[in-house]
DNA sequence: ATGTGACTGTGATACTCGTCACACCTATTT
DNA sequence: AAATAGGTGTGACGAGTATCACAGTCACAT
């Protein structure tokens, strides 16, 4: 459950404070960090709730993310994951008033819960640290284009080879990790089913190209899984 | 053709000044205006091309532009229309330095070509333009998110009737208009096939919900459009 | 030890939709 | 007048995948 810390650190002093944090002066800084609440997490726990009014931008130092939203005939989708070093929530603080997605731990997450006042404001005086907000908006909306390009003409195999290496290249670097996810989130990251992902699953399985016990995944042959995913 | 006028307006004059660019003070509007170059384009131009190293922001003053995206399989994607008051190219600009998608006229385009990094430093330096620029980044995001749920879920009549009622409610706030798209652009927009949307359209007609001639629409029944687009 | 709930595997079935092939229509060109 | 190109309509067909139903597994609580 929500664990609000009482010791915490000054965010001058935190080892894991963004690349944009740290173009603010000294005042903006103490504001900062006189308003923000640090928190623990756990697995499960929903940090941001769709439809709700929204409120604070968060930060995350620890743990793994995910940030989904419902769609027209209830199916959740995962949008993306955030992990340490990201905001969530600019996008709802900017562009709208209530929450237009979730966000929920995957696992033991620890953030930073920033008010949005103070969060408008600091992009409101302080140019170098928007900018930094511009770019890192950028680069998630550029790599959210792949995504939708890619998940709308890729099948299945496609788009399950698709994910496991997005957590072998990007968040593992290894051939050998344990999948933070079920099934069902799999399904809704690839949005397609979780039957759909299972019968994938098997396929990747009898060929020889993953060896899987549980949620640890070792990739045997990761030219042909690169392959999938191209052609998929 | 691309057309450069020679008489070009100060940007401090022009009445189709976007909101961001009125927070720019007098010496950033100069040189703003000094840099920029006013451009007429014809139906088709290419006004960026996916894949060429990224030069300029764009700024839309008349017309009618898609951003699209060529995905994996080779079929091309419609990310979203940029009108009056949008920037195009913001994205490429921070977050990589290649286009990351293609923009081309759908009619005639009167555009202000912006280097990239004049825009940069406006938004390095202007703390009140970079919160703008944010502000539209996030409502741009946002509706991205919308769409992409949209499209995974919705089967094509449902596609077909959301293109339908964007145009008549956002674009041309009307039940009668004329589509400034071919129907292999719809398709591209709904991220379906040319036949599909052919099929589609010929239900939605003989259904009453809709008549068309050409590409002008009228819409007959827009009940029955908001049903089909919220169960499809 | 028994129940409960979350998660996963799998078979049968139906249906949407993408693909291919071809015809047609309107401009514009030569 | 013929040729070419871009856009559109339509029929037949099959692959891919969503859906449904049910069974099995595991962890945890009572």
């Amino acid at each position: 459950m929500f664990n609000i810390l009482q010791n915490k650190v000054h965010c001058k002093n935190c080892e894991l404070i963004s690349k944009a944090t740290r173009l603010l002066n000294a005042s903006e800084l103490d504001a900062l960090s006189k308003d923000m609440s640090d928190v623990t997490l756990s697995k499960g726990d929903k940090i941001f709730v769709e439809g709700l009014p929204h409120s604070h931008v968060i930060y995350i130092r620890e743990g793994f993310v995910k940030v989904h939203k419902i769609g027209p005939s209830g199916r959740d989708q995962i949008l993306k994951f955030a992990r340490p070093g990201a905001f969530v929530g600019i996008q709802c603080l900017f562009g709208a008033n209530v929450n237009k997605f979730s966000a929920t731990a995957l696992n033991t997450v620890k953030a930073c819960f920033i008010s949005g006042n103070i969060f408008k404001s600091l992009v409101n005086q302080n140019a170098k640290f928007a900018s930094e907000i511009v770019t890192s908006l950028c680069q998630d909306e550029l790599s959210y284009f792949e995504r939708f390009v890619d998940l709308q003409q890729k099948n299945n195999s496609g788009k399950l080879a698709d994910a496991i290496l997005y957590f072998s290249n990007k968040v593992f670097k290894s051939d050998n990790f344990t999948l933070p996810l079920t099934i069902v989130d799999l399904a809704a990251l690839s949005s397609t089913t979780r039957e759909s992902i299972t019968r994938s699953l098997k396929d990747f399985k009898n060929s020889g190209i993953i060896e899987m016990k549980n949620r640890d995944i070792k990739i045997l042959n990761k030219q042909i899984l690169i392959k999938i995913s191209e052609n998929g």
